[in-house]
DNA sequence: TCCTTCATGACACGACGTGTCATCACAATA
DNA sequence: TATTGTGATGACACGTCGTGTCATGAAGGA
């Protein structure tokens, strides 16, 4: 018999997201959600860097944003390349659990500790992003705008997403709301005046 | 005589920036601030919600958007008046400040913490810009998209405008990095395979 | 059997941030 | 001149966060 009932971060994540639930983040403290795991405080910050990771540990969006450009295929502009992977993301990461993240979604809007830790992951993706293209060639200036402009596109198509009020059999295929969206941003800059 | 020595708000300021240069942020304490400043640390946090906003708080970058976006011109376009906004607050905020802007976001760029600070301050303007658009009847998609293109174009065009090692005097307008950018982006989003 | 590894527990501690009450210059008013 | 109110600050207590450090004991290999 094993001396320590498996799986502690899950227990973790899972007992911090059932607390943050029932009272709200910043009423929840970091004591409450390792008794409720069966841990010690001191564990919870050895699996976790501080109270607001418990929430985004499970994320990993970066580490699967850099193989995707990493096994990106060759040839396609770069336009055509962000499509390609957003829209891989939408199939393999979000579609299907829909509910799930709308879950965590919500806990973080309720939260402004909790947005900037979103905010910071974001930021860590379009950093992947950013000098993924930057090792293809792409000069510093196109690099970085793209990095901003697919955190931007995924993080606005999410929220459609999100917001559409049917069941999730019913819902829009999140990779229809991406191809929406890069559509809208498309539109918005081949207005005229776009240089100078 | 008054009582207390004036602008308490600003010497917190100014002794917080002495000291996390001289420190560093993180080991930088409430108290060693307030000390430097002549004051208590209940007083500090008083005029600053946490440690991290005694850096933030001259900005009042989002109140100047916001009036900015009241202010603004009718009958142009959007992509015109992105511009047009971004070049005036290229020449009244920055333009002269370059060497100050760059002490701040050196400071910044050393510590995880005020990342993620400067980041929920990008998220505010883009909302600010935002909300603009989507009052002038621009659709939900669209406003939010040219919130977040105004922040990253803005944040990009800083980068560059602040890495260039010459002297104030000698440096590229900010507002020319300003086009500079926003052309590339047009640049981007121009290319063939946009829609679907 | 011995030894190493590694996740966890136990404990102390400094720093952050808040609630609460006291203090006292200054201004307004009588 | 006397009184009263306002508002910024000080003083103090306190709970929570996050870290450093050492001890413990199961698992696994030699």
């Amino acid at each position: 018999m094993t001396r320590w009932a498996p799986d502690a971060r899950g227990r973790l994540h899972r007992a911090a997201v059932d607390l943050f639930e029932e009272q709200g983040y910043a009423p929840t403290t970091v004591p409450q959600i390792a008794e409720r795991a069966g841990l010690t405080t001191r564990t919870f910050f050895r699996h976790f860097a501080d109270k607001r990771e418990v929430l985004f540990s499970d994320d990993a969006i970066t580490a699967d944003a850099a193989r995707l450009m990493r096994e990106a295929p060759e040839g396609l502009d770069v336009l055509a390349l962000v499509r390609d992977r957003l829209r891989t993301v939408a199939e393999t990461t979000f579609e299907g659990s829909r509910s799930e993240v709308r879950r965590v979604r919500a806990l973080i809007a309720a939260d402004p500790a909790l947005q900037e830790r979103d905010l910071q992951k974001r930021a860590a993706l379009a950093e992947v992003v950013r000098s993924a293209f930057a090792d293809r060639g792409e000069d510093p200036i196109t690099a970085a705008l793209v990095g901003d402009l697919v955190v931007s596109v995924l993080h606005v198509a999410l929220e459609r997403w999100l917001d559409e009020p049917a069941d999730d059999a019913a819902a829009t295929p999140f990779a229809d709301v991406i191809d929406e969206v890069l559509a809208a941003s498309a539109t918005l800059l081949r207005s005229a005046t776009a240089g100078r």
